[in-house]
DNA sequence: CCGCTTTGCGCC
DNA sequence: AAAGGGCGCAAAGCGG
């Protein structure tokens, strides 16, 4: 595989074919080029043969390429990569040391809405991406875990690529779908700073079910205050709270809470803000969250509510394939582990029903209950109370996710199976992980109340992250198939629009959706097989083919 | 007036 | 006895 590395210098671009092995180290051809001339020549390159292009920052380099009709095939990240390998216990951080090495983890990506190739001052290019892709290299080379580290970089890469490209296809949205929706819930639009007709008239009869007939429903504090005024024995006044009493002030009152939500959340100004060309262009952030799931940034990309999805219809002849895990955490737990046993249950396309008719445990309820206390540390009620079963006929299973937990509680980190490593205790992230949480600690017993929450966030990191693997995998051989499915350019051909965890959605020409439905099935194959080799285990997928993405499922 | 924190809720 | 993971976002509240 060539590998082309692109840096920028002064107003133009270098680029150096570099030698893939470590030890060779050496450079070959050096051409330089100005900015503009730069899609045409990584477009010729491209054609020519496979390129492992490699560059500080996808963010920095592929939205211009896109824009110039030029997608890529593979890159190395090394912004991604670098903090991949500077966090992993499978890597030795000596050798990732260096003179600018303290730069790359500062590295911000660039968030969008600036289509400049080169921003003046970028602090991207104080760093040398040569010294440290030789960097990565060694450190690579030098791993017990060579291949599992390369398979890591390799997808966290894949997925900067996919993420780039789904921002810039955009997710097709039909803001007249939307503003119908919001009409027949809402009622007609009002002018800035008042009420849709519908919230005030529900405000109008929580202030009569609570005799406030000031009462802003909005106000969390003046809501709590009136609550307790008229009786109700609550301490905040969250809608779950709210629903287990019999008042009359309840119904509306989480009427007007779940619709005021969507206004201020996916209303009228989110349409304005987040909607362009019929396009919703939320930024992705590949390993924005430190267990490797993606965060996003704009329009609130990683929780658009189902409420909504009516407005995302495909182009006229093209069709969505909506494709979801079935309960992808837990089986990921089964290959991990290795647990036959837990495996055997997610034979089943259910896997909960499959512990049930294992005789694991009595209804579904409580195969879900237990599975999820197992990932997230819950240990209380009814969950708590499945662990012992479940850590009977899943010990190898329940016993991974307890030996995560109890490392996390002893300081020490946790992995992977690619290598991933956990944030350090005390560290960055923990401090503002804590700062949300509670108070500094004060005595022993709050000492050991955050060792056991750091606990089950390590317990829970191992599966999240692993799962966010098996996911990364997936959309990397997924973006590969769908290219070779058509023709043109991307957004003539079946593309990503949108990933969301262990969902994904493509846009596609109608006539091929079948067939992209069949390689997203594939896909899943290959992305087990990457992680879990020949261990038996089944990923199965819900595939839907829709015309919106409300009518998947 | 701004900027930060708190509250609550959407997604997985 | 108690013990529920990860995010982003908007509005209100609060302090400077």
């Amino acid at each position: 595989m060539d590998r082309v590395l692109l840096r920028r210098d002064g107003d133009g671009v270098v680029v150096t074919e570099l030698a893939d092995e470590v030890d060779g180290g050496g450079t070959g051809t050096r051409t330089e080029l100005s900015a503009d001339g730069l899609p045409a020549w990584v477009g010729e390159r491209e054609r020519r043969g496979p390129v492992r292009w490699t560059w500080d920052d996808t963010t920095r380099w592929y939205p211009a390429l896109l824009d110039a009709g030029v997608r890529v095939e593979r890159c190395t990240d090394l912004r991604l990569t670098g903090a991949l390998l500077r966090r992993s216990p499978l890597a030795d951080p000596a050798l990732l040391a260096g003179e600018d090495a303290a730069g790359w983890p500062a590295l911000a990506p660039r968030a969008g809405g600036d289509p400049a190739l080169f921003p003046l001052d970028d602090p991207a290019d104080r760093l040398d991406p040569l010294a440290e892709h030789r960097r990565q290299q060694a450190a690579l080379a030098a791993s017990p875990h060579r291949g599992r580290l390369g398979l890591l970089t390799a997808a966290e890469s894949s997925g900067a690529l996919a993420a780039a490209e789904m921002t810039w296809a955009g997710l097709p949205w039909r803001a007249d779908e939307h503003a119908r929706l919001l009409t027949r819930l809402l009622g007609d639009r009002p002018p800035a700073g008042l009420r849709p007709p519908v919230l005030e008239r529900l405000a109008g009869e929580v202030r009569a079910a609570l005799r406030a007939p000031d009462l802003n429903p909005d106000s969390p504090p003046a809501l709590l205050r009136a609550l307790q005024t008229a009786g109700l024995p609550v301490e905040d006044t969250r809608s779950w709270t709210l629903e287990r009493f019999e008042h009359p002030v309840v119904p509306p009152l989480l009427e007007y809470k779940r619709l005021a939500r969507l206004l201020a959340a996916n209303g009228w100004s989110w349409l304005d803000t987040w909607v362009r060309g019929g396009r919703f262009r939320p930024v992705f952030l590949p390993g924005g969250v430190v267990t490797g799931r993606w965060a996003s940034h704009g329009g609130g990309a990683l929780s658009v509510p189902v409420q909504v999805r009516p407005a995302a219809v495909a182009d006229e002849g093209w069709a969505l394939v909506v494709a979801d895990v079935a309960q992808l955490e837990p089986r990921v737990l089964a290959g991990m582990s290795r647990d036959a046993a837990l495996a055997e249950a997610a034979r089943a396309a259910d896997l909960y029903a499959g512990m049930v008719s294992a005789g694991v445990v009595a209804t579904r309820a409580e195969a879900k209950l237990g599975v999820l206390g197992a990932l997230y540390g819950g240990t209380r009620g009814e969950s708590g109370r499945m662990m012992p079963r479940l850590a009977r006929r899943y010990p190898r299973a329940i016993g991974l996710v307890e030996d995560a937990a109890r490392a996390g509680e002893r300081g020490a980190v946790v992995q992977t199976l690619l290598g991933r490593g956990s944030p350090p205790p005390g560290g960055e992230w923990a401090q503002e992980a804590a700062d949300l949480g509670e108070a500094p600690e004060r005595d022993g017993r709050d000492a050991e109340r955050a060792r056991r929450a750091w606990g089950r966030f390590t317990r829970n990191f191992v599966v999240q992250g692993t799962g966010a693997e098996w996911a990364l995998c997936w959309i990397a051989d997924l973006r590969n198939r769908l290219w070779r499915l058509g023709g043109g350019s991307l957004h003539e051909r079946p593309h990503l629009v949108f990933f969301l965890h262990d969902e994904v959605v493509v846009h596609t020409p109608a006539d091929l959706a079948d067939e992209v439905a069949g390689q997203v099935r594939a896909a899943a194959v290959t992305a087990g097989r990457l992680l879990f080799g020949d261990f038996p285990l089944d990923f199965p997928l819900d595939v839907s083919v829709v015309r919106s993405w409300a009518d998947a499922g």
